[in-house]
DNA sequence: CTCTAAGTGGGGAAAAGTGGCAAGAAATGG
DNA sequence: CCATTTCTTGCCACTTTTCCCCACTTAGAG
């Protein structure tokens, strides 16, 4: 399970390190092999290889002519693109994808479970901080969440 | 399995060089021939001629006196054209197949599983955007997305 | 305070992408 | 039927990007 917030500069060239504490829990579980796509909010997805291909299998088997289906594979199949820790561990982000989230420079990576959140840092703050106002006003929750006890 | 985004300039010959990283996989494949045909929302769809041979026979063998049925094969089975990998890893799309797409210089090659799409530059990243923002509002997918965990 | 390790930046070599050129084939007109 | 022109296709060279390696800085631990 990955957990917890870290800041990262991007480099001149686009390339984001990994916080080491990571790293070698990828090499095992991936030998480094990263898929980096696109989430509807506007930032990216980290997922190690295997993990990635368990849900991408899902995606390909719904039905082709269905325009919902169709709309989710084009956007996470579409730009899913795998990604190679270098030495450093590091992954070079390619450009439409560094574009789709606006990352410039200071982004943070958030920690998911299976996968990695990556945003940039002012829009993570930024929408973090409606989630909290958005929160507090509806306390009205969908089915499964009314029953959840934290 | 082919995904993710690449930008791609076309030449004033009308051809596009397919990233590298593909290029193996496509010889060893098929032989470096493809199929490309177009797609209902004006993009244009690269097969491997392998592929594309099980889905035109899939498309074959629907009822012919079904309306949908024979719109599909017309548009599908009547734009498949074959194009060969050259040398240095391009294809030569033919002109009515980059009208068709409104393919000028600036394109997207995008991996979709089995297959590519092909799209303007310009009218990929604005559809997209349209995307993003109708499955932020439509919560109703149908039935096997409903329960999808990315 | 020092030593170590992680994060960051940069330089250079290699490869990929892109545009142009030229040779060959096809088509058209004389 | 031959000659000329146009279009096509393969090849080559230039430019840009990518990848790998090394060095410097900063933070944290001993």
């Amino acid at each position: 399970m990955f957990r917890g917030v870290t800041h990262i500069n991007l480099d001149a060239k686009g390339r984001i390190a990994l916080p080491s504490r990571y790293r070698e829990r990828l090499s095992g579980i991936c030998d480094g092999h990263l898929v980096v796509t696109v989430d509807r909010d506007h930032c990216l997805l980290v997922y190690p290889l295997p993990e990635w291909e368990h849900i991408e299998q899902k995606l390909v088997r719904l039905p082709s002519l269905n325009r919902s289906a169709r709309r989710l594979q084009r956007l996470l199949i579409g730009h899913a693109t795998e990604c190679q820790l270098d030495g450093s561990g590091r992954i070079l982000l390619p450009p439409p994808l560094r574009d789709f989230a606006g990352l410039v420079k200071h982004t943070v990576l958030i920690g998911q479970g299976n996968k990695f959140e990556l945003w940039d840092e002012a829009v993570w703050s930024q929408r973090r901080d409606e989630w909290l106002v958005e929160a507090a006003d509806s306390d009205e929750l969908p089915g499964d969440l009314e029953s959840l006890s934290l």
